[in-house]
Formats: structure tokens, C-alpha cells, sequence
DNA sequence: AAGGACACGTGATAC
DNA sequence: TGTATCACGTGTCCT
């Protein structure tokens, strides 16, 4: 075992290998030289007090349980992971960090209660968390109009134009009303262009939408009226 | 800065405080015994080669920065977590991982009520809440499939021709996948005549769908099977 | 050969 | 007091 080159498992001191003692230059940082380590050393040598040896072996011993207890954790976190392949220790925190977040933006529609559609057409576009952790932000777009046969046809190829990565789509209908909202991953650089990009798709879809509605409406209700709101944030 | 205890941040050498060389022991295993370190050393220290110098203050800043990254990720990782209090470096990563477990746990639920669309075709049909009001009953149906062009004709042809009254419906899009869902009211004396008639309506919509898609499947990708799975509780 | 990633032992420090 | 945690520089392997 490596970690019994410099520091035998067993006091008794039983020789079982091939010693080479390393680690024996000291960077001297006020000179800037390699000197020799026992150059500077006082009587504190002496050699070999037991008591001494005792205490080292066990504090490298106790950090070596904390090493083996942090690293079981990474690998069990590991394992968790929706990747599989091997992973950098940084890179796996890192996509620790990101699955928290995408786990916890999931899990709140649940409780933050549902997006019953209203009665005035709207296309909106709001950038949800952005802790600047990653370089990624996250976008909720909604639009909310009325439901036409050809409306998820639109909706669909709108998606495909889509920036950034669709991680959820939710739809709700209440009368003859529809309310869909988008969550979208962008990077933060381009997020301004993702923002206007996603805005004038579904603008788009309002529009379309809209003609097809209001050709159906003036038949039944001549009377009423459409209001659209754009609404950023 | 501690770190340049031994190391000095500069090259040239600047006294800059008090020094202390230390780290000069070296436990030999072998022996049981310390020794000084420069017993065993032979030529190699010959003194002051800049470019050992060089090399080892580079190693060791590339450790520091290391060290740094993932640090910054476990701060980052301490700020979501819902624990406020300071915490040990594994018991963070203990507390991170059951966090992970449990947002997985509660993910999962909220993705099923919320009708996030899975990767396996599914009819499903249930009872909700029969709380003995005044003899009817809340059914909630679920399909969910492949996306299709011509889903929704067959979706408005099935809800004509389901039983009861349709209360609401509700439907969301991911990736190439949709779910609907159906609620419905029923009458309880006809309760289960209605729980297979719409499992019939919802089944035959999933046979044309798949139909279709196998049919678009097959071209692209020829080994992927249907997992077609019916839950009724 | 130049540099990244990892485990190691050690000094410092807090309780 | 002993017994934890942490940051550090280093050796070693891998690319």
C-alpha cells in the first residue's frame, strides 16, 4: 500500500519492501532556494521518541478515514448522477450544483400552483434564478390565447426553432382558453438574443392564432374585443 | 499568506517575514523511526536550481487552483442546500446527496401530476377522491405517446364519444412526447362501464399513434421497441 | 515534456 | 487534553 511507503502500518516496524525516503527537499521561500530540510532544524530531531510516532501515525491515520469518507461520498454522488461517464472531482460538484437546481426548478410547479389561463392574450418572457453559477440561466416563456385546432401544429414547429434546451413544456386549458409555458435553459451570453428569439416565436403563434380566432369570433361575437399584452421581466 | 510560508510568491527571493522551515521530518517506515530527511538524501540537492524551483512553484499553484475550484463548488453547493448552519466537508456532501435523493423523490410525483410525458406509451385510468357526495365520481384518465400530427383529430373525435361529462383537460409536450390528461366526471352506478369504455377510447387513440410512429420509427431508427404499459387503479 | 488529477502526510487550529 | 477538520506542498501517475 502506497500511503505505508513513508509511514508503516505496523509499529513493529517489519520490513517489507524497498524503502526510498523522498520528500526530503524544503522550499526555502525567504531565500528562494532548495536547501537541506535538516539545515535548519534544531535539536528537535533527537530521533525517534514513540510518543511522537504514536501521534503522527494517527493524525495521518484520522485524515486518511476523512479522505475515504469525503471521496465515498463523491462516488455515491456519482452514482447518482444522470451521467455516467468518469468525471473530473471538480466537474462532478459542478454537475452536482446543476442537478440540484434543475431538480428543484422541477419540483416547484407542484407547490407554486398551476397557470390557469386568463382572458387577455399575452406572450411572456421572464429569466427565473440567475446566480450566475455556470454561465447557464434559466427562461420561462408563457403564452396564453385562445385554443384553436391548428394551435398546437404552430406550437410544435415554434419549438423546434427554439433556442437554448427545452426542459419542459406545460399546457392547461380552462373554457376555450390556453395557457402554455416554456422552461428553457440558455447560456448567459446569449440571452438577450435567446430572450427576443423566443419572444417573437411566440408572438408569431399569437398572431397566427389570432387571425384564425378572430375569423371564427366575428361569427359568433362581433361584438368583443382582443386586448394583447407583451409583458417582459 | 500562509501559502507562501515555504513557497515565496516571488521568485527573487524577498525576505519578507519570519521564516520557519518545517515539514523536516520524514517518517520512516521501514525503520519505525524518524530520521533526518537528509540522511538518505544523496547528490540530488546540489542547491538552487532555478528550474526545479520553477516546476514546483507551478505544480503547487496548479493544486492551489484546484484546491479553489472545488471549493467554490462546494460553497455553492452549501449556499443550496436548506441547511444554513456551518457544516463539515463530508457531512456537506452527506447532506447534498440525501437532498439529491430527496428532491429525485419528490420530482417524481410532481412529474407524474404534472403530466410530464415519459418515455413509455401508458393508458391510465383512475378514481379520484370518491368522498360520497351525491353519487358521482371523479375520473382521471392519462395518455401519453408519441407526438403525431394527427393526435389531436383523434383526441377530439375520442372525447365526443367519451361517457360522462369531460371537466377538464390538460395537455403537455416534451421532446417528441406528449401526455393528456382527462378529467371526468361520472356517474357511480355506471362507474366501471365508463372506466373500460374509456380505456377503450384512450387505447385505440395509442394504436393509430403508434401505428404511425412505429411507421416513421422504423425508417430512422429500426431497433427501438414500444414499451406499451396500462395502469389502472 | 509540460500539465492535470489524485492521494498522501503534515502544520495549524478549534473545541 | 486528545481528536476532529482544513489547507498546503509534494510524489506519482496519466496524457
Amino acid at each position: 500500500m502506497y500511503s505505508n511507503k513513508y509511514l508503516s502500518g505496523n509499529l513493529s516496524g517489519i520490513a517489507d519492501g524497498p524503502m526510498s525516503v523522498k520528500q526530503t527537499l524544503v522550499l526555502d521561500g525567504e531565500k528562494g532556494e532548495l536547501v537541506k530540510a535538516s539545515e535548519t532544524m534544531g535539536k528537535k530531531i533527537a530521533g525517534s521518541e514513540p510518543k511522537t510516532m504514536a501521534a503522527l501515525k494517527s493524525h495521518s491515520d484520522a485524515e486518511r478515514r476523512r479522505r475515504e469518507r469525503i471521496n465515498a461520498h463523491l462516488a455515491t454522488l456519482r452514482g447518482l448522477l444522470p451521467i455516467s461517464g468518469k468525471m473530473d472531482k471538480a466537474t462532478l460538484l459542478a454537475e452536482v450544483i446543476s442537478e440540484v437546481k434543475q431538480l428543484k426548478e422541477t419540483a416547484r410547479p407542484a407547490s407554486e400552483g398551476l397557470h390557469v389561463p386568463m382572458d387577455t392574450d399575452e406572450v411572456q418572457v421572464e429569466k427565473l434564478e440567475d446566480k450566475a453559477d455556470g454561465g447557464s440561466v434559466l427562461l420561462r416563456a408563457s403564452l396564453c390565447c385562445d385554443y384553436t385546432p391548428d394551435l398546437l401544429f404552430n406550437v410544435k414547429q415554434a419549438i423546434s426553432d427554439l433556442p437554448g434546451q427545452l426542459l419542459k413544456s406545460e399546457m392547461s386549458t380552462l373554457g376555450g382558453r390556453v395557457k402554455i409555458v416554456f422552461l428553457i435553459t440558455s447560456s448567459s451570453a446569449a440571452e438577450e438574443l435567446h430572450f427576443s428569439s423566443i419572444r417573437a416565436a411566440l408572438s408569431n403563434i399569437l398572431d397566427k392564432v389570432s387571425a384564425s380566432a378572430e375569423y371564427a369570433q366575428q361569427i359568433i361575437f362581433p361584438q368583443k374585443r382582443r386586448r394583447v399584452s407583451y409583458v417582459d421581466s
